[in-house]
RNA sequence: GCCGGCGUAGCUCAGGGGCAGAGCAGCUGAUUCGUAAUCAGCUGGCCGGAGGUUCGAUUCCUCCCGCCGGCUCCA
């Protein structure tokens, strides 16, 4: 590189396949695969060298080991879309000669690429772009790795008129820069690259969006080309038929069919409105988490929707949390605020008298409602609202309790998860910022006491470092749904803050005041969110024990209405969620709308059941499960739904 | 909040300075039917809101509201 004559040497280079052979000094992974044959090259992106990924092309200098990474690895496909981003990059500014160029990286299944430009991309923009791509991929131009020192690289790009990238290059320490050239567009980038860029197969542009540079809102707002690509068409296809289906499951959509819930420009944006039949589901949810409390040890508070200014003054919340709370409101002369936690009051109730370390610890629970505001631009459906019902619970306890309480907490959490369907999960640990209350004593406790607990329990987790709250170290649980995307739900937060703020106290055995400890935890976060992940998780189609209408009776004639409505009666009296639909209509249509309606089983009801003194069972799934006895219909339904089944 | 896109019937969507449209849904009637759509008729609209341009605005312009995709944060 660079023209440098490199002394020649011998390379002892460990094959991917474990053999081990010499080679000169100079030779490229390409070319020692290309002698040794086998697996075809060209599914080969890139190489690792002891290790670090690098370009196929690159003269090897020393001793090494070598694998392959191909598509199929998580590198693989990084590198493969980082260097669409580019081919991208390389066609705006062909397309666009004054585009600015930002940052163009890989991200979970697929690239993005920032631009500053004077006008906006337009989809007309977007179908020219993706077709130039295509010309670029067809004329199969090499990436080129160049190393030039770093004032030159910010001479060049200066040159370029690319800010930009010299913001980036003043930012990086290094004194030797890489620069990837492809025919004569130049950027900034680390690598590694496919060799060329006829290796990418498919490509396809999705959407544009606007993006703060440095995701600074002080900083200009560039215009962000998302896009992905794949080694080959079937693949990108099926992944665009992912997208159709996530967007098939949207809550959103769902909620509105089902017509499950609904959020009005007459009400206010981000605040929800329950439907019957939501309703049902929220309630069998709720019926549910409160049994479990209870048979968990904690009891069920209430607290207001209201509470004095003061009350968040004292809590600490108008210093730290003010710009997310509903602007107070003046009543007879004193302040109130809509509550956007429930942690104060809960507090309150702690003070109401003076406490034991005999009653500790104390595990108090609410499904407290509470109001935040958020910014009108991420309001998404149920899953980013304005006032939602936390599903809260609060724990007061001495500090060598802390291991246990956050132990019981993860054991309720993950049963409850693993209850709705959830058997996946994402833990992260995270501990002291820099900023911090307490002591330094007890953030070790309580942060190894989290620790402790996740290891007992098998479970693995990734430490955020730095990345707890203030007040004291956390554990995150996101859930995994069936298209295998993470949802935040439960928090486990230990809280040295608000008992000093409160100033709340227990009396110990030694007869002396003794600070408690607290644990803020919410298992399922909120119920409109997690109402909205369970939608999009079944589809719609809730399992039986959740559904809000179990089984729908239908007659097929007139004549048999009468044994329906009894049918219906006998269901209902035996706690199953039945409708009838004695419309004039065939049946054909009524049980195309009931699986519309993804109501789990219909009964069908003609002259032959009514003379048997049966039912006709289908599933919305189209299964038929025959004619049975009503008698054995209720132990079937009544089974799968005392067992929650979620299949 | 910011950037971009979009707001026409309950839903999905056409239309484009001069009478407001379709399919589905809804209603009425007929049909009494066996496992994913019976037929016919009818109803339904401040074309998101306010202002402006114009003889005339749902259409063009401005502002506002809302929604959608992102940016930051988070349940």
């Amino acid at each position: 590189m660079n023209g440098e004559s490199i002394p020649a040497k011998e390379l002892n280079i460990t094959l991917p396949d474990q053999t081990k052979k010499t080679y000169r000094t100079g030779i490229t992974a390409c070319e020692i695969l290309r002698e040794i044959g086998g697996k075809s090259p060209g599914n080969i992106l890139a190489v690792k060298v002891n290790g670090m990924p690098v370009d196929i092309n690159r003269p090897l200098t020393e001793d090494a080991v070598i694998e392959l990474i191909t598509f199929l690895t998580r590198e693989g496909k990084e590198i493969y879309r980082h260097s669409t981003s580019h081919i991208l990059a390389l066609c705006v500014k062909k397309l666009f000669p004054d585009a600015r160029l930002a940052i163009g990286p890989a991200i979970e299944d697929g690239f993005y690429y920032d631009f500053d430009l004077k006008r906006s991309f337009t989809q007309e923009d977007l179908e020219k772009i993706e077709a130039g791509i295509m010309e670029i991929i067809d004329s199969d131009i090499p990436f080129v790795r160049k190393e030039i020192r770093r004032e030159e690289a910010i001479e060049l790009f200066r040159k370029l008129g690319e800010p930009y990238k010299v913001e980036i290059l003043e930012d990086i320490a290094d004194e030797t820069i890489t620069v990837y050239q492809q025919g004569d567009f130049i950027d900034l980038c680390l690598g590694p690259h496919v060799p060329s860029s006829g290796k990418i197969g498919a490509v396809k542009l999705l959407s544009i969006a606007g993006a703060y540079w440095k995701g600074d809102e002080k900083r200009p707002m560039l215009q962000r080309v998302y896009g992905t690509s794949f080694p080959d068409k079937s693949e990108l296809d099926s992944y665009l038929k992912r997208l159709e289906e996530i967007k098939k499951r949207d809550h959103r959509r769902l909620g509105r069919e089902l017509d499950l819930f609904s959020i009005s420009d007459d009400i206010g944006p981000g605040l929800v409105l329950w439907h019957p039949k939501g309703a049902v589901t929220r309630r069998i949810i709720e019926d549910f988490w409160k049994d479990e409390h209870y048979r968990a040890d904690y009891e069920i508070v209430y607290s207001p929707h209201v509470a004095k200014l003061d009350l968040w003054g004292r809590s600490g919340h108008l210093d730290f949390y003010r710009e997310n709370m509903y602007a107070p409101m003046k009543i007879d002369e004193v302040e109130f605020e809509l509550k956007p936690m429930n942690c104060p009051f809960h507090i309150v109730i702690y003070k109401s008298h003076i406490r034991s370390y005999k009653e500790l610890p104390i595990r108090w629970a609410e499904l407290g409602t509470v109001y935040r505001y958020e910014r009108s631009g991420v309001l998404h459906g149920l899953l980013r609202v304005r006032g939602f019902t936390q599903d809260d619970a609060h724990i007061f306890c001495m500090p060598d309790q802390l291991e246990a309480e956050i132990s019981g907490a993860l054991d309720l959490t993950l049963f409850i998860l693993k209850t709705f369907g959830f058997d996946k999960y994402e833990i992260y640990l995270s501990t002291r910022p820099e900023k911090y209350v307490g002591t330094l004593s007890n953030w070790e406790k309580a942060t190894s006491a989290l620790e402790r607990s996740l290891k007992e329990r098998n479970l693995p987790y990734q430490t955020d470092p730095g990345e707890g709250v203030f007040y004291g170290p956390k554990i995150d649980i996101k859930i995994k749904d069936v298209l295998q995307r993470a949802w935040q739900c439960t928090t486990i937060q230990v809280d040295f803050n608000l008992p000093e703020r409160f100033d709340i106290t227990f009396v110990g055995e030694d007869g002396k005041e003794h600070r408690p400890i607290m644990i803020h935890r919410a298992l399922m976060g909120s119920l409109e969110r997690f109402f909205g992940i369970l939608i999009e998780h079944y589809a719609g189609a809730f399992p039986l024990w959740l559904s809000p209408v179990q089984t729908i009776i239908l007659p097929i004639t007139d004549r048999e209405r009468e044994y329906s409505k009894e049918i219906t009666e006998r269901l209902r009296r035996a706690g199953i969620r039945s409708s009838l639909d004695d419309r004039n209509e065939k049946v054909g249509l009524k049980i195309r709308e009931a699986t519309l309606n993804k109501i789990p089983y219909m009964l069908i009801i003609g002259a032959r059941e009514v003379k048997d003194n049966t039912v006709s069972i289908r599933k919305r799934s189209g299964e038929d499960l025959g004619v049975k006895k009503i008698e054995e219909i209720i132990d079937i339904l009544k089974s799968e739904i005392g067992a929650r089944l979620t299949t």
